[in-house]
Formats: C-alpha cells, sequence, structure tokens
DNA sequence: ATGACAGTCTGGGACTGA
C-alpha cells in the first residue's frame, strides 16, 4: 500500500499533476492540502476516471483539505473533536479531515490529511492559534490511540514547522520567525510523546517546500516541514519512503512536494 | 537546466502563504 501526501496549492490549478502522480507513483491514498476551493468546485471527474474517490473538505477559497483513495473508504470525519476555529475559536477551517479506507491487508487504516496553521509572526494570534491547534489534536489523537494501541492511523500533511535546525536552508534567517521556535517543536514533538512515530525522518533526507521568490529552488533553499506520523502498529510496516523533488520542477509547480511511503 | 512569486476573489489591489 502506498500512501502519501501533498499540499497542491490550488487543486483547480494542478489537478492534471495529481492525476499524473498518482498514475506514475501508483498511489493508493493521496492526502492534499490547500486545495483552495469549495467542495462543489472541486474537479472530481478527472481523478474519478484515474479509478479513484475523493473526500473534499474545503468551506472558501482559504486552506482546503482532501484524501484520494483507490482503496474502498468505510467512514470519514471532517475535523477533530477540540478544534479551535480562528479568529473565533467557533469558527472552525478547512484544516483536517480524516478517511478510514480499507487497507491492502483487510484491516481500516485511518489517513488525516492535516493542513497546520502557518503561525504568520510570533506576535500574531494566529501563532497562539497554531499551537492551541496542534495541542488539540495531539491530544484527540492521543487519546484514539490509547483507546485502541493496535490503531492504524496517519497523521500526515503540512505541518508548518521545522524540528530540526537542518530542516531549513539557514536558521540564521529564521531567526525570530515562526516555524522553528521551541514552542512549535514541542507541539511537533508532543505526537511522538503520546505514541506516534514520524516516519518518513529515517529513511530520506530532503526538503519538501521551496519558496516561489528569490530563486528558492534553483538555489536549493528549502524547507523540511511537510510529515507523516504514523500509529505504531502502523509504523512498523513502513517499508521505505521518498520525496517526490521532481515535482518542483516544470511549469506550473506547487511550492510543496509530495511525501510517499511505502506500507507492507 | 529547475530561473527571479502564485492563487483567489465578484478584483481594479488586497489577502494569504512561510
Amino acid at each position: 500500500m502506498r500512501i502519501a501526501t501533498w499540499n497542491i496549492n490550488s487543486i483547480r490549478t494542478r489537478v492534471d499533476r495529481v492525476v499524473a502522480f498518482l498514475e506514475r507513483e501508483n498511489i493508493d491514498v493521496l492526502a492534499l492540502q490547500e486545495t483552495k476551493c469549495k467542495d462543489e468546485q472541486f474537479p472530481l471527474m478527472p481523478i474519478e476516471a484515474a479509478g479513484y474517490e475523493v473526500v473534499a473538505h474545503g468551506l472558501n477559497q482559504w486552506n482546503g483539505v482532501a484524501v484520494v483513495s483507490r482503496l474502498p473508504i468505510l467512514n470519514t470525519q471532517v475535523g477533530f473533536p477540540g478544534q479551535p476555529g480562528f479568529p473565533d475559536p467557533e469558527n472552525l477551517e478547512a484544516r483536517a479531515l480524516g478517511v478510514t479506507v480499507e487497507g491492502s491487508s483487510g484491516t481500516p487504516v485511518t489517513n488525516w490529511s492535516l493542513y497546520v496553521p502557518n503561525g504568520r509572526e510570533i506576535d500574531n494570534p494566529h501563532y497562539a492559534y497554531k499551537l492551541a491547534w496542534l495541542d488539540a489534536l495531539a491530544n484527540y489523537s492521543g487519546e484514539r490511540l490509547r483507546e485502541n494501541p493496535e490503531l492504524q492511523m496517519t497523521l500526515m500533511g503540512d505541518w508548518n514547522i521545522a524540528p530540526l535546525d537542518t530542516d531549513v536552508w539557514d536558521i540564521d534567517f529564521f531567526a525570530g520567525r515562526t516555524h522553528v521556535t521551541q514552542p512549535e517543536r514541542d507541539a511537533f514533538a508532543k505526537f511522538a510523546d503520546e505514541g506516534f512515530k514520524e516516519v518518513t525522518r529515517d529513511l530520506v533526507d530532503n526538503y519538501t517546500y521551496w519558496d516561489y521568490q528569490q530563486l528558492r529552488f534553483p538555489k536549493n533553499e528549502g524547507m523540511r516541514i511537510d510529515y507523516i506520523y504514523a500509529s505504531p502498529a502502523l509504523a512498523s510496516r513502513v517499508q521505505s519512503a521518498a520525496i517526490d523533488r521532481n515535482e518542483r520542477k516544470g511549469k506550473g509547480p506547487s511550492d510543496h512536494v509530495p511525501v510517499i511511503i511505502e506500507v507492507d
């Protein structure tokens, strides 16, 4: 079973790239972020024609998440209990979607497509929102794992955090900025404290994002901010991981590239 | 070559991203 995550930065602009990627990489489940459209605007037909089902969650032109699967879909969950909103706690954004599929071994696998809030600047309310959002997600997912230690679950997407200094092209450039602060790194590490394992770090080394500006990609000035956490039962089945750097090339790329894992 | 930012909106620049 091959699982991937990709911040696509508008599905309407890049649906052809998505279909080509699914077929070229033989993907079973793909989590998308920043689809940037309402559900009724989502280009379903090209993806369905390739043999996949789509579950989309988009409220407006901002954010938006989706899960694409060619394995049977058993259950769908929009957002997670305790998810905070912005700017009001009640105003939930389209940043989390959980889709349970029938795994290749017959066991259900729940795949979360996550678009963690950016945080903007450290003194911006969006930064506190980011930390609260992550804390609520860690509490929710940790509780699910305590209920069922055999749970097969991924938490994957654009985490908007660089856990290590080496995950950014120049740590000095990020001094005083979001993505590299200790509270963000602690929030990321809490998922490991809850028992999840980030399964791509040990298997592949690359950035996953390069800004469109300042020739960041040709100069390889990137960031590693897209990750896949897996529950212990799923993590033990991971055979390999890849970062599809070539997807940053050519005409009209997203600024992020896909992260892929192979599960037995 | 991978090349100097890109997507969406009921727009005429503003907002968002990181």
